[in-house]
Order: structure tokens, then C-alpha cells, then sequence
DNA sequence: ATTTTTCTGGCACAACTGTGCCAGAAAACG
DNA sequence: CGTTTTCTGGCACAGTTGTGCCAGAAAAAT
């Protein structure tokens, strides 16, 4: 028959070539030809394996959060794996530092979310992804923060609610700020403001 | 002579134009034409009045930042002249709060200011306004702490610079989440997150 | 009323966009 | 070898963009 190729592994070829130029240029400059020349296709290349635009920025939008929320996970499964205080307080602050952009690459990884982010404000077909992240995100951070009160790592009288949704805002305003202005925030700063945050949250003074 | 016309009016008028249109369709819908239409302007018109496209994009977020920094000083003003603890408390947290979209307006607002921020990391002119922006917000907040720890409303323990950074990125990222997620993250929600924060911060349990 | 200068509106052009369409290449099967 | 089907590359078209250019309106000063 025909001659064959590996659809989904193209099809994460052209999002890395999409993530690339939007790193690059912004979302304005992910257009199908930038977007073409980038992963070295022609327009109608591309235009194959999406249907749409649109479709190709929701899968791309796609690829990116399932890999991040694929990294979280390892970390998730190796926190409950994990016994004693200590150990369990480090695991979840490096669970919590993945979503901090404490290289370039996942600076930049960051931006390009941002940019998906920001544009989904006003493209209702992005939101759904943007939306589930948010909410995944509050997920984790809800479960790392219960399961550490219950193992009597956080203080008790903590609102468990409350400190997700400020910890989640500073773990996202870290975010935001160091891919504005990376030299204000480098990633060990980011590293001593998460860690102060948790110390704050385990009742030491 | 000619007929006159308050330039500087003007140009304030096609800025709230591009106000319009950013919240309305995003950064890359404020194109001449339809922040001409806004305004209701001819693009002949606007063009009078803006050398550049960048000229215009420039001024407004010089002209939005101006308006949102001189609602800040007002509150450092009247912080500045406020006796007691508790007053004292109340307006920082006012000052404070002016940094969270509480009602739709200031959401909106937020929108339009994230979508140049965004928008500044791939396009060099921008940038300069932006940082501005995140630096000033930061004196601000280090300034606020810092006399508060004098005026012995907080902690003699904390780090200003450490809890400065933590302050701004939690503000930063509240109103981030906010924008995206209105009904995640409503007013009150926001209130109370900064209360409580502000509350750890001033030595209460 | 004439002049002078700002201001207005719009035409034109090249560059870009997404998309419809299709001819031909490429490769696995008969 | 030939057939069939995926895949590739590209042309064409309508729409949008920023910008250059300019004719004429509008109004203040003479």
C-alpha cells in the first residue's frame, strides 16, 4: 500500500516544531509556514496530519501539558513511595519545584505556556487545556499539602483549601516573573522562596 | 491657523481604544483598523497621531501603567500619613490589593496587562515599560514591608528582600489565575489569601 | 475672504495569513 | 511489474496586516 508513517510521532514532531517557534516568536509567529519550515515540511506536509490550525495549536497545547503533568506524576508516585519526614519533605519540594522554570529549557517551557495561556482568554478552544492544567495543578498541590498535614509534616491548624490556592499563585507568580525577567528571579531564588514558603507551612518558626 | 486638537487627549482616547480591543479580541486583534473603528477613527486619523504601530502599542501600556501606578501612590500617600496599628494594617492591605483584580474592570485590566507582558518577551520595544512596571511593583512592596517591620507590624525575623519576592509573585500569580479562572478564584477568595498571607507575615498564628 | 496649517479619510501596495485544491512522488501489496 | 493509497509539495485565492502617499476638509489668523 501507501507509504507509511508513524502519524502520532509526526504529529509530536510538528508541536516540538510549534513550541520552538513560538519560543522564538511568539504564538503570533506560529503560523503554518513558520511552523512548516521549522520542522523542515511543506505547508500541505503539515496540513496533513492537522485539519486545522486550530487543531494544531489544541494538540500542541496538549502535548505540552501531558508531558508536564507526565514529570509530576513520577514525582507524585515517588512522594507516597517515600518514608520518613525528611525524606518526604524534600521529595515534595522537589515535586513542587517542577513547576518552577528552574532551567532554560522549562523557562522557556513556561513561556510558551504562558503564551498558550494568555492567548486562551480569548480563543474559547484553547481553554479547555488551559483550564484542566490549572485544575490538575490544584489537584496535586491540594493532595502533596493533605497528605503531609495527615502525616503530621504541616501544621494543623492550616486551611489545607486556602494554602493550596496561595501556593499555587505563588508557585505561578514565581513562574510568570522569572520568564519576564529571569535575572530578577534565577532559579536559586526560586528555590529559596518555595523553600521559605514550606518552611513557613511545617510550623517552623 | 489649523484646525486644534488636544493631541494628548487624543492619543489617550485611541489608547482606551486599544484597551477595548485587547480585552475584547487579545493583542494580535488591536491591529489599526480595528482600534480605529473603536475609536472611531479613520486609520489615516490614528496614523496622525501614532508614527508606528509600536509607537501606538508603546504609548498605551506607558499610558496604562501610568494610570495604575498613580493609584498606587495614592495609597503609599495616605499610607505615609496614617497613625496606628490597625489603620496602618488596613490601608497597607488596601495598597496591596490594588495589585488583584477585585472587580471586573481591574480583571479586565490585568487581561490587556498580561497580554503586553506576554507579548514583550518577543518584542524588544515592550520590554522596557514592562520591566519598569514589575521593578516598580517590587519597590513598592519592599518599601510597605519595610516600614512595617520598622513600625513593628511585622516580624523581626523575616527577610524584607526574601518576603518582598514571595509577596509579589503570590500577588502576581493570584491575579494570573484569576484572569484565566474568574470563577476559581473569586474576590473574596483573593482577599482572604492576601489577608492570611499578610497575617503570617505580622507574627500571628 | 484668503491664506495657512493641522487634521481627516481613503486609496494602493507588498507582505503575510489560513485554506481549497490537485498533480505527482513514494512505497507496500498484488 | 503494476496498482493502490498515503503522503508531499505547491499553486491560487480571499482576507488581513502595516505603511506610503495624497487630496481635500476644517478652522484659526490675517
Amino acid at each position: 500500500m501507501p507509504k507509511i508513517v508513524d502519524a502520532a510521532e509526526r504529529r509530536r514532531a510538528v508541536a516540538d516544531a510549534v513550541f520552538s517557534v513560538i519560543g522564538r516568536r511568539g504564538l503570533e509567529g506560529a503560523s503554518l509556514r513558520n511552523v512548516a519550515d521549522e520542522a523542515g515540511l511543506a505547508v500541505g506536509s503539515v496540513r496533513h496530519y492537522f485539519s486545522d490550525h486550530s487543531e494544531l495549536l489544541i494538540f500542541a497545547m496538549k502535548e505540552m501539558s501531558r508531558r508536564f503533568e507526565e514529570r509530576v506524576r513520577s514525582h507524585v508516585t515517588r512522594l507516597s513511595s517515600t518514608q520518613g519526614e525528611a525524606e518526604r519533605r524534600a521529595v515534595a519540594e522537589a515535586l513542587l519545584g517542577e513547576f518552577l522554570p528552574l532551567d532554560a529549557t522549562r523557562r522557556e517551557e513556561a513561556a510558551v505556556w504562558q503564551a498558550f495561556v494568555t492567548a486562551a482568554r480569548v480563543r474559547p478552544e484553547l481553554q479547555p487545556r488551559a483550564r484542566e492544567v490549572l485544575e490538575g495543578m490544584r489537584d496535586v498541590v491540594a493532595r502533596v499539602l493533605g497528605s503531609a498535614q495527615r502525616a503530621g509534616g504541616l501544621r494543623d491548624d492550616l486551611d489545607v483549601g486556602l494554602e493550596s490556592v496561595r501556593l499555587c499563585a505563588l508557585l505561578d507568580g514565581l513562574t510568570l516573573q522569572a520568564v519576564q525577567a529571569p535575572d530578577l528571579l534565577p532559579p536559586d531564588v526560586l528555590t529559596d522562596v518555595l523553600r521559605s514558603h514550606l518552611r513557613t507551612l511545617s510550623g517552623g518558626a
